[in-house]
DNA sequence: TGAATACATGAACACATGCTCAAGTGAGTG
DNA sequence: CACTCACTTGAGCATGTGTTCATGTATTCA
């Protein structure tokens, strides 16, 4: 096994631009309430009230934690009337939770 | 102020032990020395000298690392003479972090 | 128009996290 | 044995993160 580093393999050795970005996807999942909303996503759409009343956190904090999913594009808004309906804007995240979930429970 | 969980759907809802759960696995991966040092113990067994040189992190702060990964039981340590090498010590790491890829590349 | 509802946002604070530096431990070497 | 190598670990520090509180912005309705 060489020390040096290896520009070979396909997927062992990432460039530093995407393991930044790997890890601020993975960090995204990192939070409880995130992971709250998240789920509560995944049955599909959900305005702000109803999630904050599900999860359990406020509605600022549900509000401040949906911006930073939209800025990362792993959810949508929808505005109808006074409410804004979320779902998820990505196909892996469903995958990646309920592997995450997996894990968890028979790891 | 927030209102009570709601035990209801099979997965939409998790209890708040599986959803910190969750959050602790996730934040495992979202940090861009551990997505590095997780992306090398992908080809198999790496002593941590060889880890903090692939990864361009001090052999101190990879060893910080190691050890909450380890205590995750995300990897396992085996001791060989003054090196310790290190490996993926739980199947659905490597597949995330492939999904995770996947993801940041054509998302 | 004015009031109420539903969210969004900025500031501020407490706490968590990752790094470095220095010291400690355990295994090989002379 | 002393010495070095390969890590590990604890302290300290700077930065990041999640929450609350107060306020701002849209939208609906009387």
């Amino acid at each position: 096994m060489p020390a040096e580093p290896d520009p070979q393999s396909p997927l062992a050795t990432v460039d530093e631009h995407t393991a930044a970005q790997l890890a601020e996807f993975f960090r995204a999942l990192g939070d409880t309430s995130r992971v709250r909303i998240l789920m509560a996503l995944l049955s599909g759409e959900v305005h702000v009230g109803a999630l904050a009343e599900r999860t359990g956190v406020s509605m600022s904090a549900v509000s401040h934690h949906l911006r930073g999913l939209r800025q990362l594009r792993l959810i949508r808004a929808r505005r109808d009337g006074r409410n804004v309906f979320y779902s998820l804007d990505d196909t892996h995240v469903a995958t990646l939770l309920e592997q995450g979930l997996d894990h968890v429970r028979h790891g």
